[in-house]
DNA sequence: ATAGGGTTAG
């Protein structure tokens, strides 16, 4: 009964069965005692399952490795981490679901970091079990969300090791991790292996090309899963869309966002609208994406008059863009980047009445910029660096590099640009004047940032891959920029 | 009875 209810849509009469069961005196069992768990994560009914814990403990089954897992399972799923390896340290025997669910709860609440040690924790002894296939899995997640290539490729080898290459989504998260991390050649490479590739992993090879700014390719896998039979869905066409727009493809963005609805009868949800606004906004139709949002069956979200408000600062669009804020103000999800945004739009444009209006009602409102982090890996060791980073070990030599490689680009023609109201170092200068200090000469520097790289940013790492002739690479929030000779694969700056 | 594939505009 309670794992009817479990599974259902009304999990929480699973708790009142539950409850019923306890006022009549019987003993839940570890497996009743796992399916209401299961509902509680579903509802995010924290405080029932914190009571079912306490039970547990009561009754004696905290021995019964299954119920401790589905705990944890639980905490993880209500973003309680903490608690989660709580229950994960006080077992006595785990097994490798245990630490699976380990490294899930890592990866699912923000702790990718922590989730990358663990691997290596399994295999040095110890633990009592290895990785098995979804270790493997979880693992190449945290690699891809982390931009860690080194251990994605040792956990490759490990899955070849290990008979587990033909398993699909193992070759499918491998594909989405080599593209995550910049390596599209091993990622095609992979991918062209796959003997029955399913619309999983045609989504994830679409994706890894429209990430990496190649969207005319993207357009030609999606083509080729055409011919070959297999079925798009709304995941498939949200890489296929963001592709056309990070490649400024109008036309074909145009036509696919047609078919999807035509020819697959697909409903367009926010996501694909936000492909097409931002896609429309690239090329200057700044009008035509506003009339798409208002035009929406789906109710417009924060970020989707974001990516508004940024086309409004490429092309220079005072009016709209005090429009936009206005319906982020209407949602109250203003945050400061949207002021940001808008003092930008207003410097350019020179209006320095307004420039000071807007500081002054920033001022008032208490309105601060988060400060953003720029990792860079070096021998498996993560460097991160915030921005005006002050903690890392070699921060004073970082500096100095720093102020060697400004010199050298302002010899090239590099002039900083202001683009917030400070002049600060960003997280990914930093990065990269380490990588520049820390690697021989030549050397590839792989950066990974989490908010959107700037303009001023974007050129610095342009000059530099030209004067220093090093190969970069910086994966941003939304995608990747390869520089190389002073030029970068992107064109979102012109 | 417990873990697990691709996507998500700024």
């Amino acid at each position: 009964m309670i794992r009817a209810y479990a599974m259902s849509v009304k999990p929480e009469r699973g708790f009142y069965v539950y409850r019923d069961m306890l006022r009549a005196g019987l003993r839940p069992n570890g497996v009743s005692n796992s399916f209401v768990l299961k509902g509680f994560v579903k509802m995010g009914l924290v405080l029932c399952g914190v009571q079912v814990h306490g039970r547990v403990l009561r009754d004696g089954f905290c021995g019964d490795g299954v119920l401790m897992t589905g705990l944890m399972d639980f905490y993880s799923g209500s973003g309680e981490c903490r608690d989660a390896c709580k229950v994960f340290d006080e077992m006595c025997v785990r097994d490798v679901v245990a630490w699976n669910v380990l490294v899930s709860c890592y990866v699912r609440n923000r702790r990718t970091r922590d989730a990358l040690g663990v691997f290596d924790r399994m295999r040095s002894g110890g633990s009592g079990c290895d990785p098995d296939d979804v270790t493997c899995l979880l693992v190449l997640q945290a690699c891809a969300k982390l931009c860690v290539l080194d251990l994605g490729e040792r956990v490759h080898e490990y899955i070849k090791d290990h008979g587990y290459s033909h398993y699909l989504n193992l070759n499918n998260t491998l594909v989405a991790m080599y593209s995550k991390c910049g390596q599209l050649d091993k990622a095609y490479e992979v991918f062209k292996e796959i003997p029955n590739k399913d619309v999983v992993s045609w989504t994830a090879m679409i994706s890894g090309f429209a990430s990496n700014g190649r969207g005319r390719e993207a357009i030609d896998v999606f083509r080729e899963m055409q011919r070959m039979g297999v079925l798009p869905d709304e995941q498939t066409f949200t890489a296929l869309l963001s592709g056309c727009s990070h490649a400024g493809l109008l036309d074909e963005g145009r036509l696919i966002f047609d078919s999807m609805q035509k020819e697959f009868n697909l409903v367009p949800n926010i996501h694909h609208y936000g492909c097409v606004v931002d896609l429309m906004g690239r090329v200057g139709l700044i009008e035509d994406a506003y009339d798409v949002i208002i035009s929406m069956k789906c109710k417009p979200d924060a970020t989707i008059w974001r990516t508004l408000l940024g086309a409004c600062k490429v092309h220079g669009h005072i009016t709209l863009g005090e429009r936009v804020i206005e319906h982020l103000i209407e949602l109250k999800a203003q945050e400061a980047g949207d002021y940001i945004l808008l003092l930008n739009i207003y410097t350019s444009a020179g209006n320095w009445e307004k420039v000071i209006e807007l500081r002054k009602i920033m001022k008032e409102k208490g309105i601060h910029t988060t400060p953003s982090a720029s990792t860079i890996e070096l021998k498996g060791e993560i460097n991160e660096f915030k921005v005006d980073d002050t903690t890392h070990p070699r921060i004073k030599e970082v500096y100095e590099m720093l102020n060697e490689i400004e010199n050298q680009l302002k010899i090239g023609g590099y002039i900083a640009e202001i683009t917030s109201d400070r002049l600060s170092y960003h997280s990914e200068k930093l990065a990269l004047a380490f990588g520049v200090l820390a690697t021989p000469p030549g050397t590839k520097l792989r950066v990974a940032k989490d908010l959107r790289i700037c303009i001023d940013c974007h050129n610095f790492a342009k000059m530099l891959s030209g004067v220093y002739n090093r190969e970069v690479i910086i994966r941003d929030r939304t995608r990747f920029h390869h520089f190389r000779e002073g030029r970068c694969s992107c064109n979102d700056f012109w």
